[in-house]
DNA sequence: GTATAGTACGACCGGTCGTGCTATTCTTTG
DNA sequence: CAAAGAATAGCACGACCGGTCGTACTATAC
C-alpha cells in the first residue's frame, strides 16, 4: 500500500514548500527538490504524475500549515471582534511561524501568476478566494454580534484587509523595514474605526476625554 | 560609435519589457526574448555582457516608462492634493496605458525577489524607495498647502497607500475583478478622509447636511 | 515459496539555459 | 572602390530542465 510512501512523500512536500516559499512556484525544480530531499530526481518523480502534481501538492499543503498557524489558534478568541482581531494578528508573518524560510507562496504566487493559465493558476485562484470568503464570514460573525456597524461594506473591508497584508509583506521581506508590523497595526486600527458601531465610537471618545 | 545600434538595443528592451510585464524577472530568458525580437540568441546577447544586465536595463525602462505614464500627466495637475490624487489616478493600471500587456514589473518583483540577494533585488529595492519617496514629497506638498492635516503621519499614509495600490493590483490582474477600481477608489477616499484638515472635514460635513 | 506491488535508483532522452569564440554581413569612411 | 569597424549570426560548451527507461530491493499476499 501507500502507507510506507507517506513519510516520504511529506517529507517531499515539507521541504518544497520551505523551497516554495523562498524561491516561488518557478523555483521550484524536480532537480533541486530532489537534492534537497536526499534522493534521486526519478525516485522523487514517481510520487507524483508531473511537475505540476508536485506543484498542486505544495500549494494544497501550503494551504493546510496556514489553516493550522493562522485559522486554528484564532479559533481560541472569542467569536466576533477578538476573532478577527487574533485572526488578523496570527496572519501576519504567519510563514516565520509556521517554520518557513521565506515570505507567503500565495501572496507571491498572486503576482507570479497573473498572466498565466492553466490548473496551477485555478488552485491559486480558489485558495486565494477560500481564504478572502473565511475573512468576510468572520467580519459578518463580528457585525451580527454588533461588534461592528450594521451597513458594514463587508467585502470592501476584507479588501483593504488584504491590502494592508500584502503592504506588511512587501516592507518585511522585500524592504526589510522593521516597522512593518506597526504600520500594519495602525492601519488596522484606522480601518477598524471605520468599521465600529457609532455608538462604540463615542464610547471610545468619551474614555479619550475622560483621560485627557 | 553606438549610434546605429541604439534602436536594436532599445527595440530589445521594449520587447523585454513586455514580456517582463508577463512573466516577470524569473521569465526573462534570451532565448524567448531573442526569437521576439526577431534576432539570434548571440545576437542579442552582444548587446549586454550578461542575462543580469539585461534584467537591470529592463528594470531601468521600466522606471522610466512608469516616469512617463503616472508622473509626467500628474504633473499637469495643480500642487497639493489635486496633483496627488492625479498621481494616483495614474498609478492604478497603468502598466495597461503605457502599451504593457502585463502586470506591474515593479510590484511582481518584490514578491519575487524578497529572499534573493545581488544586484537586481538592489535596484528595485532603489526603486521602490525613490517611489516611495515621490509619493512622500508630493504628500508633504499637501500638508504644507494646508490641504491635509498637520500632524499626518506621512509615511503611514504611504504605507497604506502602497497597500491599496497591491491590493488593486492583485484584483484587477490576478483575481480580474472588475471591480477593483471601485475598491481602490473607496478606500483612497476613506484614507484621505483621515487625512484631511479638521475644519475641511466640518466643511464636508456642512455640505453633506445641506443635501439632505 | 513464489508472485506482486511499492519504492528508489542511475542512466539517459531531447531541449533550453547562459555564455563564450569565430565568422560573416553591413555601414561608414577615406 | 577599398579598408575599417560595428553589428549580427553561427556554433559549441557545460549545466540543467522535465521526463522515461530498465532495474534492483523490499514487503506483503497468495
Amino acid at each position: 500500500m501507500t502507507k510506507a510512501a507517506l513519510p516520504t512523500r511529506s517529507r517531499i512536500i515539507e521541504t518544497g514548500t520551505n523551497l516554495l516559499s523562498t524561491s516561488g512556484l518557478s523555483g521550484i525544480t524536480l532537480g533541486t527538490l530532489a537534492e534537497r530531499t536526499g534522493m534521486s530526481k526519478s525516485g522523487l518523480f514517481a510520487h507524483f504524475g508531473s511537475k505540476e502534481e508536485v506543484q498542486l501538492s505544495l500549494l494544497e499543503h501550503t494551504a493546510q500549515i496556514a489553516a493550522e498557524h493562522v485559522v486554528a489558534p484564532a479559533m481560541r478568541a472569542a467569536e466576533g471582534l477578538p476573532r478577527l482581531k487574533a485572526l488578523f494578528r496570527n496572519w501576519l508573518g504567519w510563514t516565520a511561524r509556521a517554520g518557513l524560510a521565506g515570505g507567503c507562496p500565495i501572496a507571491a504566487g498572486i503576482f507570479e501568476l497573473d498572466d498565466t493559465e492553466g490548473p496551477v493558476r485555478e488552485q491559486l485562484l480558489q485558495m486565494e478566494k477560500s481564504w478572502r470568503a473565511l475573512l468576510a464570514q468572520h467580519v459578518a460573525q463580528a457585525v451580527d454580534l454588533g461588534h461592528l456597524r450594521r451597513d458594514l461594506d463587508i467585502e470592501q473591508f476584507v479588501w483593504e484587509l488584504c491590502g494592508i497584508y500584502l503592504s506588511h509583506h512587501a516592507f518585511l521581506r522585500f524592504v526589510r523595514d522593521p516597522r512593518a508590523d506597526k504600520r500594519a497595526r495602525i492601519a488596522f486600527d484606522a480601518l477598524l474605526g471605520r468599521a465600529l458601531p457609532k455608538d462604540a465610537k463615542k464610547k471610545k471618545k468619551a474614555a479619550l476625554r475622560r483621560i485627557r
